[in-house]
DNA sequence: AGTCTAACTATCCATGGATG
DNA sequence: CATCCATGGATAGTTAGACT
């Protein structure tokens, strides 16, 4: 959108004379396109990522090709694959956009110093103290550094990351993904609860098997049978037959039907002890728990990380490692 | 299945006239 | 002279349907 119209002069693109240098003309917003779409080698997947329609990707390939007057990309059949300039133009994107990632530290920061922005992206209720201890040394460590964390659902947290518009995302990720790094920092375990309108709530003696009839709260992820399929697993192991009663994506809302008696559900058990302490929710059986779904520290394969990052990630996995 | 094309819509922004 | 507002051109987006 940066660039409209101003190529009104009269000489349109790849004619050659009397047109504005490259620079001026070009639209940064096509390259940052360009980039995606040679990463998933498919319009539609970049598409996807990029948050709009397959035909706006084409087209915008187009413009590009237009603009820079060579070919970047061939079709054979149904699929495409870069040309030796498209390779080209990707190496030198890929560079320019390290470049300007740089430019977020102020330059000439002491080298002693570090200076920087992380962009954390977190799932909600990440429950560690040992996560908390670390934000508290890392500060100590390095206050200079500032540190912005969006809460959002676990897939649009692996979009964004590898959209590179985070540095880390602190979220699920139970496979290995395209473009995504990960290393496990929090086991995270799952157990069954209910309410206080419900019930089971006030029940002297609950028993597994009481259990398997009773209506499901659960993770809109969990009937989709991603990050959270553990659970869905154990679901069908163990033969729930309730129907479902309600279902949220986000933590706090599955919380709140379970609290407010829609049904039983699987939540994090140390994230909600609380609750549990004054008496909202009621931790039902089996004792062991669930499932183990596990938080992973998660960054894009392919950004460059700048100095801050790399302290950031290296302090956060040494803080993790070992028991 | 994946991509392209055509037709249409939405948005941005330069321009120029009206107004205080 | 500054500000506001209407207008119109250019561009980027969308959907639907055709093409490879």
């Amino acid at each position: 959108m940066s660039d409209r119209r101003h190529d009104a002069d009269g000489s349109g693109p790849g004619s050659g004379h009397g047109r504005r240098a490259l620079a001026a003309r070009l639209d940064w917003n096509l390259i940052r396109t360009y980039v995606v779409v040679a990463q998933e080698l498919n319009i539609s997947r970049a598409a996807e990522r990029l948050f709009v329609t397959q035909p706006a990707v084409s087209q915008a390939i187009k413009r590009l090709q237009g603009q820079l007057g060579y070919t970047l990309i061939r079709r054979r059949g149904p699929r495409i694959s870069l040309t030796a300039a498209g390779e080209e133009v990707y190496r030198i994107a890929g560079g320019v956009f390290a470049d300007v990632s740089s430019l977020e530290m102020p330059a000439g920061g002491a080298a002693e110093q570090i200076v920087g922005r992380i962009k954390l992206l977190s799932v909600s209720r990440v429950h560690s103290a040992r996560y908390d201890r670390f934000l508290a040394e890392f500060h100590r460590r390095h206050p200079r550094v500032e540190l912005e964390i969006e809460v959002m659902r676990g897939h649009d947290l692996l979009v964004a990351l590898r959209q590179n518009t985070a540095s880390f995302g602190i979220g699920l990720c139970r496979v290995p993904t395209r473009l995504i790094e990960r290393r496990l920092i929090i086991p995270q375990r799952y157990a069954l609860f209910c309410g206080r309108p419900h019930s089971l709530y006030s029940q002297a003696q609950v028993d597994v098997e009481t259990l398997l009839h009773e209506d499901l709260v659960t993770f809109t992820g969990d009937q989709l049978g991603d990050t959270l399929s553990p659970l869905t697993l154990f679901r069908e192991n163990h033969g729930f037959q309730g129907r479902l009663a309600a279902s949220s994506s986000n933590l706090e809302e599955v919380c709140r039907l379970i609290r407010c008696g829609y049904g039983i559900g699987f939540l994090p058990e140390d994230a909600f002890r609380r609750e549990v302490e004054v008496g909202d929710l009621r931790r039902l059986p089996p004792a062991e728990g669930l499932a183990d779904v596990d938080i992973h520290l998660l960054w894009n394969s392919e950004r460059p990380l700048r100095p801050a990052e790399v302290v950031f990630r290296d302090e956060l996995l040494a803080a993790f490692s070992g028991a």
